[in-house]
DNA sequence: GAACCGTGGGA
DNA sequence: TTCCCAAGGTT
């Protein structure tokens, strides 16, 4: 969860995620759309797939207990070679190296490294420099320390080089240069994409259908996907007539996209051959596990209907 | 090696 | 409003 995840923002979710997997073996055993719908709303939704599969093969290859090497820990899915050496660290004891966000952070501007993390030489570096920095004991606290330091003074904006321990062997604060170091992602032009969504209902409730494992949204519940005609011809659906909602924009890391609802009645008999598709309570969709943007266009239609 | 994958908060 | 990016990993 705390991939590319403010702790703040990982709380509330990883509080319901425990209350309803306490352990690996629950969480194994769990049905991957429950899983898929703890994590609704907390973004990149590959990890909670991976982070099943990964339970599954501690269930089966590791008979329910987590290996405890690096390298071990680096074939399960979902954990790279950072969040291998967390768990080796903070769980073994393990003499292992991380580099997050912040350990970046703190690398570029105490040790003055140029270049935009990012690419793969300054990457390589950073890893470089974090493996040799390790102390022979200790490593939980250390490891634990380096993290906060970068969380709490050596911040992006305005870092509190009065309150740092190192302050005194820094380059960035020798050179006046925290506020360049790290260096800034070249930013490229973000794409815009328009889809329409469409929205049937019988009244009371909402047809969702599930989206592929892969790509956006990959394993949530959304409206379908794409031209009104072209869901009815997909569905076998005669569709009445089609309401237009108001469209709205979202902004996601790598492109905006402006979501144009559409509004349409249809047969509650209907039956659709396809599997994933589910008809949920209007007033229950927002909460059924369906990404953020998808929980807007939910309340338009529950505000349309009255 | 670069593109892709979400959402929310801070500035 | 807009940009940046956060306890990164996979394709």
């Amino acid at each position: 969860m705390l991939q590319q995840t403010q702790v703040s923002t990982v709380i509330p979710y990883y509080a319901r995620f425990l209350a309803s997997f306490p352990d690996v073996l629950a969480l194994a055993a769990a049905p991957i759309d429950l899983v898929i719908e703890h994590w609704a709303g907390l973004g990149y939704y590959a990890r909670a797939r991976n982070l099943h599969r990964c339970a599954q093969q501690i269930a089966t290859v590791h008979a329910g207990k987590f290996p405890e090497t690096e390298a071990q820990l680096e074939e399960l899915p979902g954990i790279g070679r950072s969040t291998a050496a967390a768990i080796a660290a903070f769980a073994f004891g393990r003499r292992a190296a991380i580099l997050d966000g912040n350990v970046k952070r703190v690398l570029c501007r105490q040790f003055g490294v140029a270049g935009f993390p990012g690419a793969k030489a300054v990457h390589d570096r950073l890893w470089l420099l974090a493996e040799s920095l390790l102390p022979e004991n200790d490593i939980e606290v250390y490891t634990q320390g380096l993290m906060d330091l970068g969380a709490t003074l050596c911040t992006r904006s305005r870092p509190r080089c009065g309150d740092c321990p190192v302050a005194a062997g820094c380059v960035a604060k020798r050179d006046g240069r925290q506020g360049e170091l790290p260096e800034a992602k070249p930013r490229a032009a973000v794409p815009e994409r328009t889809s329409t969504f469409v929205l049937l209902t019988d009244g009371q409730r909402l047809l969702l259908e599930r989206r592929p494992p892969s790509g956006l949204w990959g394993g949530l519940l959304v409206p379908p996907e794409g031209e009104p005609a072209a869901v009815a011809a997909r569905f076998g659906l005669a569709l009445g007539e089609a309401t237009k909602l108001p469209p709205f924009k979202h902004v996601f890391t790598h492109f905006r996209l402006t979501l144009e609802p559409m509004l349409c009645q249809i047969d509650a008999q209907f039956q659709a051959a396809e599997p994933g598709l589910e008809w949920v309570e209007i007033g229950r969709a927002a909460d059924a596990g369906v990404p953020a943007p998808i929980k807007k266009l939910i309340r338009q239609v529950a505000s349309a209907r009255g």
